[in-house]
RNA sequence: GCGCCCGUAGCUCAGCUGGACAGAGCAUCGGCCUUCUAAGCCGAGGGUCCCAGGUUCGAGUCCUGGCGGGCGCGCCA
C-alpha cells in the first residue's frame, strides 16, 4: 500500500522546497509521484526539479541534489538519491515493507454509515428478452465501479432501473396475444418456464418482424403502451408479469457473475407515483421549462438546450442562432423519457420532496434487495436515495440525454449536484462478421468494420450462453489437470474460471473502445485473461500448501520468521528482482486510486495482468521448496504471501473469486 | 451541417495529471515439463505512434487545422 507514502514524500517534499528556495502556496508545483524504469534506479520517482529549475534558476539536477540532501527522514523511505537527468529517486525501506506487510490482510475502510452516499445506476435491461454481451459490459462497468469505490470507503448504493412500462414491453404484450394466441394465464404459465427469458428473445426478434411486415400493426404497440401506463387493466397486469419474471431472470445471470443490487428502481412507481408531476410543478415554476405558444413545438412544455449537436439536421443551417429546446411533454400532455429521467435523478439527489414505498425483492439475499413499490412500504427499508454523488452507467449513444439532466440540475441552481451528476459512459459492444455469422446470420455488411447487437433482430450473443460455453471449456482443462476432482468440484470451479473470464473481458478494454467480441478471442484462456489472473493466486497458494505438507511450516511460520532473518535476499542489486515483486504488489492501492480519478476501470485490469506477469516469471526464477537458503526461502515465501494477498484483493475488487485449484 | 469518441507492431490493445528506453497479449519462428501445475516461462523478428503545423528544456500524451472510421443530434426510448 503506496499511497501513505507517497504523500508523506510529497509534504517532505513541500516542506522542504519551501526552505531551500521561498516557494510556497499557490507558486507551489504539484508533485507527481512516479515510478522510475527499474528497480535499480529506485522504487518512487519525482520529477519536480525539471519544473522548478524555471523558478529558481538552477539546474534540474543540481535542484534533485539540494532536494535530497535537505529532505530529512520520510516514514518508510531508506534513501533518496538524485539522478543524473533531474529526477529525484527514492528507495523504499524494503525489510520493515515485506516484514510489516507480508500476512498482514489490510482491510478496506468500512463505510461510514452517516457520510456521503454515492450512487451507482448500472445494467437496467428491458425486462422483455435474455440478457446479452453488450448488457454484460454495462453490468460489469457498473459493478466494479462500485467495487472501486467502497475499496476506498465510500458509502455505494447500487440502483438498477427497470423500464417495466416502455415500449418493449408493452412489445410482448402485443406478441403473446397476436403473435402466441396466449391468455393471460397461458402467459403467467409460460413466464413460470426458466427458459422463459430465451423464449422471449425469439418471440420479441418475431414481433418486430410482424410490425415491419405491417405498419398498421403498429396501433396496437401505441394501444398497449398506453394501457401499461394507465395499468389497472388486463394488459398492464400481463405486462407486470412479463417484467417481473424476466427481472428475476437477468438477476440470476448476474448473480453468476457476483453483480448484485441494493434497490431496483420501478418505471411503473415512478409514474404511480407521480414523480413527474412532482418534477414539473418544480420545473415549471422555477420557469426553467416554458411553453411556446407558436412555432412547431407550440403546446409542448420545452426545456433550453446548450448543446449545439441537438440542432435538427434539417434546419441547422437556417436558424443555427435560435436557442435550441428539448421537449419535455409533449403536446398530448404526455411526458416523454426525458422527463421521467429528470424526476429520477433529482429523487436520486434528494431534491423532489418526496420518496418511494418499499418492499423486499428477494427475501433470501444478502445484503438484502429491495425494489420500489407503490404501495405503503413493508418491513423496515433503509434509507435510498439522498445521494452526493450520481453515477449512470449507460452507453455513450445517450450522452445527449444524460447531458440533459446535469442542464437540468444546474438549471434549478444544484451546481454542486450538476457537478456530481456523472455519466459513466462506454462505447458498444459489437459483433465481428465471424461471430454474427456463427449465430445464423447471414445478411452481412461486410463493408462496415463490425455487426451491431440487436435485441430487436435477435441478433447478439446471449450472456447465459457465454457463461456456459466458458464454464464448459473450463471445467473440460480443469478435469483434465486434476482428474481427482468430482463433478461437482471441477463444475464448481468451472464457474468461478467462468466469471472471471467474462468480467476480464469486459474490463480490459478502455470504456471509449468498441469491442469487436469475437467468440475465439473471448473463449482464450490464455494471455491477458481472468484466468491467467487466477492461475498466477493458485499456484502461489500451491506453494504454501506444498510447504506445510512437507515441512510443516505455515503461512504464519513464515512470517513470524522473517524478523530474525538477514535481510540480504532483499539487499539493492541482487535483492530488486525479489523487491520488484513486492514493490508491484503494493501499488493497489494507488492503481484504484488512479482508476477512480480517470473512471477508468481497465487501468485495475491491467494491473492484475502486470501483477500477475510479475508473479508467474518470480516462480520460474525464484523456487521456493527446493531453496536450500533458509533465509532466502523465508524472504521468497514472505513475498509469495504478500503477492496472494494483494492479488486476491485485486481480484476481488474486479468482482473475480480465486479457484481453490486449477 | 454540428457535437462526442477512436486512430500506436500483421491483429487486439496499454502507455497514469507532458518526463528516464515506445510496451503487452494474440499470431509467426526458436528454446524450456523425472522440477512449487506448461492455463506457464525465456528468446527472436515486427512500429513514418494517421498527416501537417504549433507550445515546451522535453510531445504517443497538450493546442490548431486536416484525413480516415464509429456514434449521436425525434412531440422514440
Amino acid at each position: 500500500m503506496l499511497l501513505p507514502i507517497h504523500e508523506a514524500l510529497r509534504a517532505a517534499l513541500r516542506s522542504a522546497i519551501t526552505r531551500l528556495y521561498g516557494i510556497d502556496g499557490d507558486a507551489m508545483p504539484s508533485i507527481a509521484v512516479q515510478m522510475p524504469p527499474n528497480r535499480g534506479m529506485g522504487d518512487l520517482a519525482v520529477p519536480v526539479a525539471f519544473e522548478l529549475a524555471r523558478i529558481a534558476r538552477k539546474a534540474p539536477r543540481q535542484i534533485a541534489q539540494e532536494l535530497a540532501d535537505d529532505l530529512g527522514p520520510v516514514d518508510g523511505v531508506a534513501a533518496v538519491e538524485p539522478a543524473p537527468n533531474g529526477y529525484v529517486n527514492v528507495f523504499l525501506d524494503r525489510v520493515a515493507f515485506l516484514t510489516g506487510r507480508a500476512g498482514v490482510a489490510d482491510p478496506e475502510p468500512a463505510a461510514d454509515p452517516n457520510g456521503p452516499k454515492t450512487i451507482v445506476e448500472h445494467t437496467a435491461i428491458n425486462p422483455n428478452k435474455a440478457a446479452h454481451i453488450g448488457h454484460l459490459r454495462n453490468a460489469v462497468l457498473g459493478d466494479t465501479l462500485g467495487r472501486l469505490l467502497r475499496f476506498q470507503g465510500r458509502r455505494v448504493e447500487i440502483q438498477n432501473y427497470i423500464d417495466d412500462t416502455g415500449v418493449q414491453v408493452a412489445d410482448m404484450v402485443v406478441a403473446f396475444r397476436e403473435l402466441e394466441s396466449m391468455t393471460p394465464a397461458d402467459i403467467e404459465a409460460r413466464a413460470a418456464q426458466p427458459d422463459f427469458d430465451y423464449y422471449c428473445w425469439d418471440v420479441y426478434a418475431k414481433v418486430t418482424e410482424w410490425y415491419e411486415a405491417d405498419p398498421a400493426r403498429l396501433a396496437l404497440r401505441a394501444q398497449a403502451l398506453h394501457a401499461l401506463e394507465a395499468g389497472g387493466n388486463e394488459m398492464a397486469d400481463t405486462a407486470a408479469v412479463i417484467a417481473e419474471r424476466i427481472v428475476r431472470r437477468h438477476l440470476a445471470t448476474m448473480a453468476r457473475l457476483h453483480i448484485g443490487y441494493d434497490l431496483l428502481t420501478w418505471e411503473g412507481d415512478i409514474l404511480r407515483l407521480k414523480f413527474w408531476s412532482r418534477a414539473f410543478d418544480i420545473l415549471r415554476d422555477a420557469g426553467v421549462m416554458t411553453r411556446p405558444e407558436t412555432g412547431k413545438l407550440a403546446g409542448c412544455w420545452v426545456m433550453p438546450i446548450e448543446d449545439a449537436a441537438a440542432e435538427d439536421g434539417e434546419n441547422a443551417s437556417g436558424d443555427a442562432d435560435e436557442p435550441r429546446e428539448k421537449v419535455i411533454v409533449r403536446s398530448d400532455g404526455t411526458v416523454t423519457y426525458v422527463g421521467k429521467d429528470i424526476a429520477y435523478q433529482f429523487w436520486k439527489f434528494g431534491l423532489l420532496g418526496t420518496d418511494f414505498h418499499y418492499r423486499r425483492f428477494v427475501e433470501t439475499s444478502d445484503p438484502p434487495l429491495w425494489a420500489t413499490s407503490s404501495t405503503p412500504s413493508e418491513g423496515a427499508p433503509p434509507s435510498f436515495g439522498q445521494a452526493d454523488a450520481v453515477y449512470n452507467v449507460i452507453d455513450t449513444r445517450q450522452a445527449y440525454l444524460q447531458d440533459l439532466l446535469a442542464q437540468a440540475l444546474q438549471a434549478m441552481g444544484h451546481t454542486s449536484q450538476a457537478e456530481r451528476s456523472v455519466h459513466f459512459s462506454y462505447e458498444m459492444v459489437t459483433l465481428s462478421h465471424g461471430a454474427a455469422r456463427a449465430l445464423g446470420f447471414t445478411e452481412i455488411d461486410t463493408t462496415r468494420p463490425f455487426v451491431e447487437v440487436s435485441g430487436r433482430k435477435g441478433l447478439g450473443v446471449k450472456a447465459d450462453d457465454l457463461l456456459d460455453r466458458l464454464a464448459d471449456a473450463a471445467g473440460h482443462e480443469v478435469v483434465k489437470r486434476n482428474p481427482d476432482l468430482t463433478t461437482d468440484e471441477s463444475s464448481q470451479i468451472a464457474r468461478v474460471i467462468a466469471t472471471a473470464a467474462v468480467r476480464y473481458f469486459m474490463i480490459k478494454y478502455s470504456r471509449g473502445k468498441v469491442i469487436v467480441f469475437d467468440i475465439d478471442e473471448a473463449l482464450s484462456f490464455e494471455g491477458e485473461s481472468g484466468p491467467y489472473l487466477q492461475y498466477a493466486v493458485v499456484r502461489a497458494a500451491n506453494i504454501f500448501r506444498k510447504l506445510h505438507e512437507r515441512t510443516g511450516l505455515d503461512e504464519a511460520a513464515v512470517v513470524a520468521s522473517l524478523a530474525s532473518l538477514p535481510g540480504d535476499a532483499l539487499a539493492r542489486g541482487e535483492g530488486d528482482d525479489l523487491w520488484g515483486l513486492v514493490l508491484e504488489a503494493a501499488r493497489l492501492d494507488e492503481v484504484v486510486d488512479q482508476a477512480l480519478r480517470g473512471l477508468e476501470p481497465s487501468v485495475l485490469a491491467k494491473y492484475a495482468f502486470g501483477l500477475a506477469q510479475a508473479f508467474n516469471a518470480f516462480y520460474h526464477r525464484a523456487p521456493i521448496l527446493k531453496e536450500e537458503q533458509v533465509d532466502l526461502q523465508r524472504w521468497r515465501a514472505a513475498a509469495a504471501l504478500y503477492f496472494k494477498t494483494q492479488m486476491t484483493r485485486t481480484l476481488t475488487v474486479m468482482g473475480c473469486d480465486v479457484p481453490s485449484r486449477m
